[in-house]
DNA sequence: CGTGAAATTGAGCTCCCTCAATCTGAGTGG
DNA sequence: CCACTCAGATTGAGGGAGCTCAATTTCACG
């Protein structure tokens, strides 16, 4: 495991069609995972949060698949994969942690796009606003009040929206009383009823 | 390796929320993969065709997330996850492999989720269809004369569509001459029509 | 402060959803 | 063998959510 260094925001950590090296660690920071489509459109796939992995997908084929680059200054952890395979050699245990970071990235996924498919506009904003405060207090972080560093652009391309759809369901939650927005910064007063909006599995 | 019974049409093969015991394999027939909802509704994830592997997910937890049922009459392997564990401990190319099957779930789900999110009705049945050829012709199978084993409703759940709007998306590729449409029969004479509206990464 | 990008807000229009009727096809019993 | 039946699929009409285009407004940065 190697401490990679301090990436400043806009820099790309790994890029689509590169061979798969390694793995990443966030430690501190958020990045943004994306394509690149055909009409040089971005398909935004998800945001990296401390403590979550990069690279998975590169698994696939031993190239990584989307781009990732930072929204904030980012420092991160490098697992060469040389290095990994010989440690799943001998260690039953990371076998499992590796399969069961697979399995969740994949549920995940999948769990998303079902919400994504079910959802209208509120209900998709109200998703990701919910997924991420479970993911930040899952790192230790308040899941009421938190800074996107993200736009609203990226937000919409990653919800399948567009931007003014995206503003005007966060000023329908203000409205409401359910948060308190201004510019990135995100208050939330009532997570129940982001919850209840934003749907799920029973 | 243990060879699975044949199951009936609408027989569950792994239930949500059950320990992951085992993974499977289909070997011939397709099955659904679906989520219910707290409306009783269902989220359909996706299709499993001939070849491919069922229940990756459950490492997330050690239990399945969601339900998979036979659409036709199913033959399947069961590989039991015991004995899985101790193969990797032996084999360093079915690790390789393993990782590289959770990789493209992962990839494949990511992808689908981004057209999902950038296409409209059109695109998605498009995609859909272009798919659906795509791994039909990795099994060696027919990509241009195939028999869809769901029902319309059940694709409009998978593609956050109605199944009205999939009806009307495959009218339109019938009468532009992209498609032969005979109930449940499809044949495709413009794949390539197909592949360009259904989008997808540079 | 001043400047430009990002976000909000507004108006019109399109596409898809909703509701409803009709049509097709597979399975059943007379 | 054929009428019957019922679920699944197609087709049609109308309305609403979200996209497009456009004008401000706010915010971050120098």
């Amino acid at each position: 495991m190697q401490r990679g260094r301090q990436l400043r925001p806009g820099v790309t950590l790994v890029r689509a069609g590169e061979p798969m090296a390694a793995l990443f660690v966030v430690r501190s920071g958020s990045a943004k995972r994306y394509s690149v489509t055909l009409g040089g459109g971005e398909q935004v796939h998800g945001f990296v949060l401390p403590g979550e992995a990069v690279g998975l997908e590169g698994f696939a084929s031993g190239r990584y698949t989307c781009e990732v680059s930072a929204l904030e200054p980012l420092s991160y952890c490098r697992v060469p994969i040389r290095k990994l395979e010989q440690l799943l050699e001998r260690l039953p245990g990371l076998r499992r942690e590796i399969l069961r970071l697979l399995g969740q990235a994949l549920d995940e996924s999948q769990r998303l796009r079902g919400d994504l498919a079910q959802s209208d506009a509120r209900g998709r904003v109200a998703h990701f606003l919910a997924d991420l405060s479970h993911r930040l207090a899952r790192r230790g972080l308040s899941p009421t009040e938190f800074r996107l560093s993200m736009s609203r652009a990226d937000i919409a391309r990653h919800l399948g929206l567009t931007l003014e759809t995206v503003s005007r369901a966060l000023g329908t939650f203000k409205r409401e009383g359910w948060l308190r927005v201004r510019a990135r910064d995100i208050s939330v007063l009532r997570p129940d009823a982001l919850a209840a909006l934003g749907g799920g599995i029973a």
